[in-house]
DNA sequence: AGCATTTTATAACGGGCGGTACTGAATCAA
DNA sequence: TTGATTCAGTACCGCCCGTTATAAAATGCT
């Protein structure tokens, strides 16, 4: 019983995210929001709860939508692959929509307190893919594909920081072959294969 | 004529820096401000004008402090030691204070809106920085020390966004070790020799 | 139809922010 | 000493933010 609810959560919480995208946490505020949502204020309240709650929800949205892609790469054959796919992946995603939009899992870690929850969440995420591409180029060190002398935990992170860069480049106005001229750099340095653009350059959607 | 000033400009100012520094730009409140640099609220308005101005010149000064190993470095003889100096300099400044420190440089580029004159002074600083360095590729490309075939532009991008990568590790905890984790594989890769700690570790005051 | 219940929209509250009058105190010229 | 001038500190203003009370409109059960 009771009155419908007039709106698509799930559209409403896509506009949330695109909203928290372009402008990070602080710089979203509700009247923003509640305009990219077409929904008034207390509705926000009332099907999402907090800022930061909301906040998370499109997080959580942005995680399994956008960088979906990251842990698809972990399953490439050679670590060569799963490195292009990561890093050819995010410089497509950190300008597909206008440019001067980053990765929104960036954008909020630079600002905010030490013990805020949302950086808490942000960094939680991140560490949880470094660990998890460690743990692959640990297995391409078994399998041969790396050399034992390989450190996997540096290269994991050498992987992670160029990302973070290049959503600073991005944020900054970078073109998508601007950061592509970056990729190229880091996988030619990389033991493998040389990079090929058009296998990674379409899978977002 | 008229009562003397009762607090040093410049203690201020590098105060006032320190707190930019690790709370960026938004985040730092008049409060902490003055706190800081133990001068009330009327004094710094009188003394540095905006909370906007008084930030450029804590930017001036952190630029002539702090990111002068940048400029210096473009001096060194071959253009890997330019790219390491470059490299574990930045790594030892943004990891020289508290950890979650970052690069000032780097912190506020990812929030405020597009024509904000901060973002537009902290962008123009970045461009600068790597036209030089591309510059400075170029030059090593002409006196053999790159391979004529080297992308010098590419090179400084990949460099430039390595550096801002490793901000955004910084700030979110990363141990100076584990940055020159990552300097150790770019610089791995260079065209040159290998990297050497003890030369640039202690570059910095 | 009539009531309970949930959503909507307007409008307001408390708090923190950047910025500023205003009152005293300190300094220097005459 | 007097007075003009400049700095210091308190207290305040207007604004925007996140959040919420409030009342009208819409739905389903009986």
């Amino acid at each position: 019983m009771g009155r419908h609810r007039e709106f698509d959560t799930e559209s409403a919480l896509e506009a949330a995210l695109s909203v928290f995208w372009k402008k990070g946490y602080k710089g979203a505020s509700f009247g923003d929001l509640s305009e990219a949502m077409k929904v008034a204020r207390p509705g926000i309240y009332a099907a999402f709860g907090n800022k930061e709650a909301l906040f998370l929800r499109a997080l959580n949205l942005y995680i399994t939508k956008y960088m979906g892609f990251m842990t698809e790469a972990l399953e490439e054959p050679t670590s060569f692959q799963v490195v292009e796919r990561i890093l050819c992946g995010s410089a497509d995603i950190q300008t597909m929509i206008s440019s001067t939009q980053g990765c929104m899992g960036t954008n909020d870690v630079l600002a905010g307190s030490e013990d805020d929850p949302i950086k808490r969440a942000l960094l939680r995420w991140r560490a949880e893919m470094e660990t998890a591409l460690h743990k692959r180029l640990e297995l391409a060190k078994d399998q041969g594909d790396l050399p034992a002398s390989a450190n996997a935990g540096g290269l994991a992170r050498f992987v992670m920081t160029l990302t973070q860069g290049m959503a600073v480049d991005a944020k900054a106005g970078a073109t998508r072959d601007a950061l592509y001229e970056v990729v190229d750099h880091a996988l030619a340095t990389w033991p493998g294969r040389r990079v090929d653009r058009s296998l990674v350059s379409d899978n977002v959607a």
